[in-house]
DNA sequence: GCTCTTTTTGGAAACGATTTCATATAGTGA
DNA sequence: TCACTATATGAAATCGTTTCCAAAAAGAGC
């Protein structure tokens, strides 16, 4: 059994290929006694065009790129699954890769989209590597950094910004009493969200006159595991904060499950802040203060922009989002001042 | 500024368009000479060939498909994950689609696969439309079922007996002293995984001499509130169960926060176990029981499966790995036994 | 029924790569 | 140095579409 082409859709339905491109293209172009004719010899042979014929002589290829740092985070994946459902309704299709917040995975990761042929391209963050800029620039290809926001950025940005997002979490905590204060972060090298979380969470203990203590700063890579070392690494300290702002629920999640294995009581003895408001941080025990990010709109809201430029000609623009401090049982006063 | 073709670069090196392919599919064939100066060019130019094209002419586009239920999940994501890092080292690349537990949906999705030109297709499940098995069929492409095995399917599965995984939590309820058990479990319509962890259910009360209840199987579409829902149907009647068995930790999740909400001591009052052993099921309190499922070898194994096949045209053949229930503290026998 | 305009149609040239086949060049042994 | 073989190279065909252009058919107006 051979793979019908447009050739086998012609001959049996008697036209020329033209016509039958146009029967797929742009219907109402053909007299409708042989688009009938068309269509039932499409039909029959269960054809559909191969969409890299397609694309390399129409230079479009319905499909959007995606670059995002992992998949296994529930954060992500609900974003890429809204994503996909609102592209779907244009007859597009999102093709999703991952750099593990890596910019020179990145790059290559562009350069293998750009190869496939996407009419567009989805990043995660503001800062990206040269070569990455370059080739999109040079490809004119519509982009939209998602999950962060800066004031200067020249780029189509529909996010949040990630400094006032933890400047709410450790302010809040600064208000209950706090003094000491720890913070769990990714690696800012090269990530500006990491970048922007750190630099708020320096904001409020600036704003409430308190030091900055680098050594309150842990890194961790990603995921539970990385939070509960980190977290570990912080409270073993002779001088423990009394409350740690962590970058994302996971880290926190990992640092629930640490302050547990030691016997710290949460809040009570330390308090411990979320990033993302996950479904999850409402089932931890105690449940997680945490910020939440505007997933659902930015995921929306980029598909519409770029379905919006490609389909439509419209301009795209920027959206900032604001996010919300969700104060749950996992913050509390500091034992000195509640005893 | 311009896209380079090959052409540019065999302008550029003053050679034809044939010798500037082979310095890009088989140098060696290339007098080190003219290949040194073709090389150079590429650099120059910055060019990469464009895959439509080469895809349409070569057939190979070096690319898998995967068709997942959703992305949103840690399970799937982590799978993918680790698909994607084996592949990657063989140049080839994964586009990953969701299909939201809906098999028509995955017809569509299989085609539009197929459409843009991958070289293999991972699918999750034993189950799938009529239409797609065809079309595989007819394009004779590689492919792999994932997530499940079965006795008798045809196609190559790499996975684990669901049937089993779910019977190993139900019998671990029974042994523990319960006579009414609960299930929370997805549509078994068009899903093969569904149907058979309520077949290990089903199993495990027989094997018990337990009635089944049919009123004791509920149903739930995805995730945490979903979970917590079904929970709540089930504990509302006027004889519920004392456990329940939940097909994915997502649902026992759900069932764990409505447990807290309604006043449920978990595992004093009712018992909960989960289905993948995901992360997060030691984070929760109580720390839950759970079945864990073989992600990663899955993962590693259908890509190394499919490469072996692409590249070296090794026969790709099922693999059926064990489930393993991991007991945590939230069952326990009953409270009529236990007072 | 005959022009003239408008709509439909088909032929053929792309798109950017790969690959076959014939030719040119390099390498070998005498 | 000369045939002869082995290797390297280029011209051209090809993959499955789309699209331009010209030709054919249909419709309009008289």
């Amino acid at each position: 059994m051979t793979i019908p082409t447009i050739g086998d859709v012609a001959r049996r339905a008697g036209v020329s290929l033209a016509t039958v491109s146009r029967v797929l293209n742009n219907p109402e172009s053909v007299r409708a006694e042989r688009r009938l004719r068309v269509e039932q010899a499409i039909e029959d042979l269960g054809y559909f065009p191969f969409a890299a014929a397609q694309s390399l002589k129409s230079g479009r290829s319905l499909t959007i790129g995606a670059i995002f740092p992992r998949l296994d985070s529930v954060l992500f994946g609900s974003v890429l699954d809204e994503m996909q459902s609102w592209l779907d309704e244009a007859g597009y299709t999102l093709t999703v890769m991952t750099m593990d917040y890596d910019i020179g995975v990145e790059a290559k990761r562009v350069r293998q989209l750009i190869a496939r042929g996407v009419d567009a391209l989805i990043l995660v963050g503001g800062w990206h590597a040269p070569e990455t800029e370059e080739i999109i620039a040079r490809h004119e290809l519509p982009r939209v950094n998602v999950w962060s926001w800066h004031e200067d950025c020249p780029h189509v940005q529909i996010g949040f910004c990630n400094r006032a997002a933890t400047r709410s979490a450790a302010s809040h905590l600064c208000t209950l009493g706090h003094r000491r204060i720890g913070m769990i972060s990714r690696d800012p090298d090269g990530n500006d969200r990491a970048t922007a979380c750190i630099d708020g969470v320096r904001d409020a203990l600036e704003a409430a006159d308190l030091p900055i203590d680098p050594d309150l700063f842990a890194m961790a890579g990603f995921g539970i595991d990385e939070g509960a070392l980190a977290f570990s690494s912080l409270m073993s300290r002779t001088d423990p904060p009394t409350a740690v702002v962590c970058a994302s629920d996971l880290f926190a999640f990992g640092a629930l499950r640490e302050a547990r294995r030691r016997g710290l009581r949460v809040p009570e003895d330390v308090s411990i802040t979320g990033f993302d408001d996950s479904e999850l941080a409402q089932i931890t025990t105690p449940a997680l203060t945490s910020v939440r990010t505007p997933r659902q709109q930015m995921a929306a809201r980029s598909a519409q922009s770029i379905l919006g430029y490609l389909t439509e000609g419209r301009a795209m623009c920027s959206l900032r989002f604001a996010t919300e401090l969700v104060v749950r049982d996992s913050t509390a006063p500091p034992a000195a001042l509640s005893a």
